[in-house]
RNA sequence: GGUCCCUUCGUCUAUCGGUUAGGACACAUGGUUUUCAUCCAUGAAAGAGGGGUUCGAUUCCCCUAGGGACCGCCA
């Protein structure tokens, strides 16, 4: 059979099983050999499938080849174990993807054969990759893992998914009662839809900025302690209190991990570039600066912003050039939260010490 | 190659015979801003092609093209 089947591909024709035992009696098989059973499938007529999102498909039954339902070794196949575990199950609706359409001619004929009631099936067309092919486990973002692995929440992907091949209206955002309420069948698409990632970055991104702050604390723990670091109870409090503002500027949780490690380590690491930006007149300005909160009772946008200002006045420069060596210093980045929110987060004393050990 | 399926902006999609073809993401420009980002405004961007049916087709039918899935003693 092995080489009928490479024979009819190196020609290109089609292969299908010449069903050679088909009508041979149990009498007649070959004692030197262990047997596969196959399905005595139809070969006159069209079969069709009634398909709850794909409608009606039609096919010549002599293109089902006589299947295997047991292998030499008495094993059962997919297409027959699917069939009886479906039916013990009491599935009633089977939903899976467009690669299985041709499988469910095969089960369908094992359900008449055993007399069981037919269950309702819907195909929905295939994840694609950008590149338009098939999205397999091979694929770099292909698993929850991969997802979860740059900060994407499951909420979000949950409505990713939900939006990918199915519509309801203009609607873009649905909470886990609203995917419950309108999903439907009929709302899936023939096509196959391909995986946009910034589409999931921004969804992601909506659900940080709106959903509530425990929920997203607590997602944003688990994904420190699982792909990062454990975070101490202390930075954990810390984190919990400028969770409004590190929010802000994240489109996933790594960000937000990120913007929070000048509260996670009491170290801060200035990277080489970083540190040709603090030249003389800066450090003056953090030294003038240093001196000047020390007064401070209060430690406050309201009472920080003047001593700025007042900084910029007298040193002939504009914010960026207070801001800049102030964030340099407090974090060890150029980017991250605001200047304000990294001062009073940090707090008077903490931010003391930083600007302390720079000279 | 055979069988089956699909086809609206770059992407996800709305439209169920009559619309300036709508929205979202991404993109571009401008504004706000304190870096990065956010936010706001504006803009560019689509019915694969050809035939029918019809007063009228993105929408219904046919053909062509393009794309996909399946073609295992895998699931």
């Amino acid at each position: 059979m092995k080489s009928k089947k490479k024979r009819a591909k190196q020609k290109k024709l089609p292969y299908i099983y010449n069903r050679k035992w088909r009508d041979k009696s149990e009498t007649d098989t070959p004692k030197e050999i262990q047997p596969v059973i196959r399905f005595k499938s139809k070969i006159e007529g069209k079969s069709v499938l009634k398909d709850l999102v794909q409608g009606n498909i039609e096919i010549e039954n002599n293109t089902i080849e006589d299947f295997v339902i047991l292998r030499a070794d008495g094993s059962p196949t997919y297409n027959l174990s699917a069939s009886v575990d479906d039916h013990l199950m009491g599935m009633t609706h089977i939903i899976r993807g467009d690669d299985h359409k041709i499988n469910t001619f095969k089960q369908i004929q094992i359900y008449d054969a055993m007399n069981w009631k037919v269950p309702s099936f819907a195909h929905i067309p295939l994840i694609h990759t950008i590149e338009g092919k098939k999205l397999s486990k091979r694929d770099n973002a292909s698993t929850l893992d991969d997802y979860s692995k740059i900060g994407i929440m499951p909420i979000a992907l949950r409505n990713y998914l939900l939006r990918l091949g199915w519509s309801y209206k203009d609607k873009e955002i649905f909470d886990l009662d609203e995917s419950i309420k309108y999903f439907n069948l009929e709302g899936i698409g023939k096509s196959p839809s391909k995986l946009d990632i910034s589409r999931i970055y921004s969804i992601n991104e909506h659900y940080i900025k709106n959903i509530d702050e425990n929920d997203l604390f607590n997602f944003l723990i688990t994904y420190c302690d699982t792909f990062h670091e454990k975070i101490t109870d202390l930075a954990q409090k810390k984190i919990k209190n400028s969770l409004h503002f590190l929010k802000n500027k994240a489109k996933t949780l790594e960000d937000i991990y990120k913007n929070s490690k000048f509260l996670i380590n009491d170290r801060v690491q200035i990277e080489k570039e970083d540190k040709k930006l603090l030249d003389e007149t800066a450090i003056k300005i953090i030294k003038l600066f240093s001196n000047e909160i020390i007064k401070l009772t209060n430690f406050t946008r309201e009472t920080l912003e003047p001593i700025i200002n007042d900084l910029i006045k007298n040193n002939n420069t504009n914010f960026k050039g207070v801001g800049q060596p102030l964030r340099i210093c407090l974090t060890g980045s150029k980017f991250g939260p605001g200047i304000y929110d990294i001062l009073s987060a940090l707090g008077k004393e903490e931010v003391s010490r930083r600007l302390s050990q720079i000279r």
